[in-house]
RNA sequence: GCGCCUGUAGCUCAGUUGGAUAGAGCACCCGCCUUCUAAGCGGGCGGUCAUUGGUUCGAAUCCAAUCAGGCGCGCCA
């Protein structure tokens, strides 16, 4: 009996500890609701806008007057008094029937003292058990990266360092285009434009050289094209000289490509591209004839979806009147090779049938959804089943408010952009730190100068189309990178200059100054936002909090003197700045930036 | 023609999914280094949330229409 009671008293304590401020205040909350109502009931609390209205606030009592038949300051009022809040905040209603929370300074602190031991910062499981793979940056193979490329790579590489935190098993995985069209261009070119000098120099840049030299000639004489197309046919057919160019590009690619991520931080668990999907396509475009999913249409075979049912007696036939010709997915060409929908849809069932994937999430560009919406169509009736979605994200444009394009070749390259934003972040030590020099001042420039690209992109909403910049991608003051990884550096350096041993699990935490309690309340949320991210995919929830925080500390760091206040202030005050270095640091390296020693 | 995304301060963008007096950064103005890194801190200026209707206790957010920009709609990926 009393081993019983032990083992549960300890589950519901462990249970206890890793529950957020808002959820103990909502099942506080609906536990009076109970009361007040007869039943249970669920409710939200949420962190409230407005510092001045508390810290948390609940609109429950608004929602349930009208259910209820009350008045929703009355209802509000009957709740609070059967709200017990002992030794956590202390509630008050406002406006037409808010019901706000403040917490108390001592709660802050003991969540202060445990988050300390905790190396989870906080953070739920919340994907535990669930396997999730990340379909992100794929690139083609033979062509440059260039700025169009940051946006999935970097949200992908975030939203899967995320997800590894949040408990997934995560399988980020490139699928490269390295099969397909171009590779009847790059063969041509290969045999007809190759400079070997170049190649042993700067394969990727001949290769691109290649690339654009067949393009610029099928302009002037188009009957290129056909030969292209033939030698496509022949590496598809297995060509023994034609596969063994393209296992060379492929192989000079893939190094160019790895130069690129290693820089970047990024790493995948697979590189499974389009052409290791090759030898199943033949049978999968079978079994969709075979299951009546897929129909002949104008000598191509076609999928058509888009919320259309086929009817009973036939079913290629569906409701709508026009169904005949909408928007189809077609996954083999008149001429019988195979598409972009195919490889795709042949990608799934590996994913799901040998990686037991329970979500696929696919980091895509916005003019992707149709092709997304029918491969998420034709995946559930073919009985792949797995929580498919698509990560749109907006375009970048180029000055004339048009996106950019791949084939032109005066986009702006990736390397590039990534090396001027080292170039001006040296510039910028030298100017702010001289006493930095050499490699070091190196280093620096290139975490901080990556560190404003990457942060450029993860913390504005994914969706929204945007002009590109340089000014705008690079910037180093004011909500950026820079400002982040500064307020980081400012904490290691109060610890250089700490002399003698500090134990930050054994310091009791006092919050008595406005800015020592606003640094607790945030490193108190930092399990609360980390989960949102995935609700919607939205890695600006992050990098908002993270820049919240370091606010929060740059102010605190300006009005309470650490190392020079007496105990037990200074080890409150020591602690608190530990606490803030390892979610600031967790953040940051859940966002893909890395942190500097000095700057 | 059909469909999708976007429209918020001079500029670049947030806005916790329907909450209270719409927030940051840049730019501009004022103040703060004898004190743990001034890449910082404190304060100020700046808004008809594209427009018009609707839904309700309550709308930047939901619905409808209109205007503007971007994108997608059969054999590229």
């Amino acid at each position: 009996m009393t081993f019983l009671f032990a083992i549960n008293h300890q589950l519901s304590t462990i249970n206890f500890f890793s529950m957020t401020l808002s959820q103990e205040l909502e099942s506080r909350l609906s536990a009076a609701l109970a009361v007040v109502l007869g039943e249970p009931i669920a409710c939200t609390v949420t962190a409230a806008a407005d510092l001045r209205f508390g810290d948390y606030q609940s609109n429950a009592a608004m929602v349930l007057a009208k259910r209820f038949g009350k008045n929703p300051r009355a209802l509000a009022q009957e709740i609070t008094t059967h709200l017990d809040l002992t030794g956590l905040a202390t509630s008050d209603i406002a406006g037409p029937g808010f019901i706000n929370f403040r917490i108390l300074p001592a709660a802050y602190g003991k969540r202060v003292e445990k988050l300390l031991r905790d190396p989870r910062l906080g953070v739920p499981a919340t994907g535990a058990g669930k396997t999730v793979v990340v379909d992100f940056s794929a690139p083609n193979v033979a062509k440059p990266m260039h700025v169009g490329h940051i946006r999935s790579t970097i949200i992908g590489d975030s939203l899967s360092r995320i997800a590894r935190f949040l408990g997934y098993r995560v399988i980020a995985d490139n699928h490269i285009g390295d099969w397909g069209t171009q590779f009847g261009m790059i063969v041509y070119g290969w045999n007809h434009f190759r400079d070997d000098d170049a190649i042993s120099k700067d394969p990727i840049a001949e290769l691109v050289r290649i690339y654009r030299e067949v393009n610029l000639r099928i302009k002037d004489s188009p009957e290129i094209l056909d030969v292209c197309k033939n030698e496509l046919v022949k590496l598809q057919a297995g060509d023994e000289d034609n596969l063994a160019i393209w296992k060379t590009c492929v192989a000079l690619s893939k190094s160019g490509l790895e130069k690129i991520y290693r820089k970047l931080g990024v790493k995948f668990d697979h590189w499974l591209g389009e052409s290791f999907y090759n030898d199943r396509l033949h049978g999968l475009v079978h079994e969709f004839l075979e299951n009546k999913i897929a129909r002949e249409s104008n000598g191509a075979l076609c999928i058509f979806s888009d919320g259309n049912v086929p009817l009973e007696d036939d079913p290629f036939k569906v409701h709508k009147e026009d169904g005949w010709t909408d928007n189809p997915a077609i996954i083999r060409k008149a001429d019988g090779g195979f598409l972009y929908a195919t490889t795709d849809l042949a990608t799934i069932e590996y994913r799901i049938d040998t990686w037991e994937a329970d979500e696929i999430w696919y980091v895509v560009g916005v003019p992707q959804q149709l092709h997304f919406r029918q491969l998420f169509d034709a995946a559930k009736r073919w009985g792949k089943v797995a929580d498919f979605k698509h990560v749109a994200f907006g375009s970048i444009l180029g000055d004339d408010r048009k996106l950019m394009k791949t084939r032109s070749g005066e986009n702006v390259g990736l390397i590039e952009v990534l090396d001027e934003a080292v170039v001006r972040a040296a510039k910028v030590i030298a100017e702010k730190n001289p006493d930095l020099q050499g490699e070091e001042a190196a280093k620096i420039a290139e975490i901080v100068g990556l560190g404003s690209v990457k942060f450029a992109e993860l913390s504005q909403n994914r969706l929204t189309d945007y002009v590109f910049s340089w000014d705008r991608m690079l910037a180093l003051h004011g909500d950026t990178a820079p400002y982040l990884q500064y307020s980081h550096v400012r904490i290691r350096s109060i610890f250089r200059k700490l002399d003698g041993p500090f134990d930050a699990l054994a310091a009791e935490i006092h919050l008595d100054k406005d800015e020592e309690l606003h640094l607790a309340r945030l490193l108190t949320r930092f399990g609360e936002v980390l989960p949102a991210v995935l609700d919607d995919f939205r890695p600006n929830l992050l990098a908002n909090y993270v820049l919240e925080l370091a606010r929060a500390f740059h102010s605190f760091f300006e009005a309470c003197p650490v190392l020079k206040s007496d105990e037990p202030v200074r080890s409150s005050r020591l602690a608190l700045c530990e606490l803030t270095a390892t979610t600031l640091g967790k953040g940051l390296e859940l966002l893909g930036i890395e942190v500097p020693e000095r700057m």
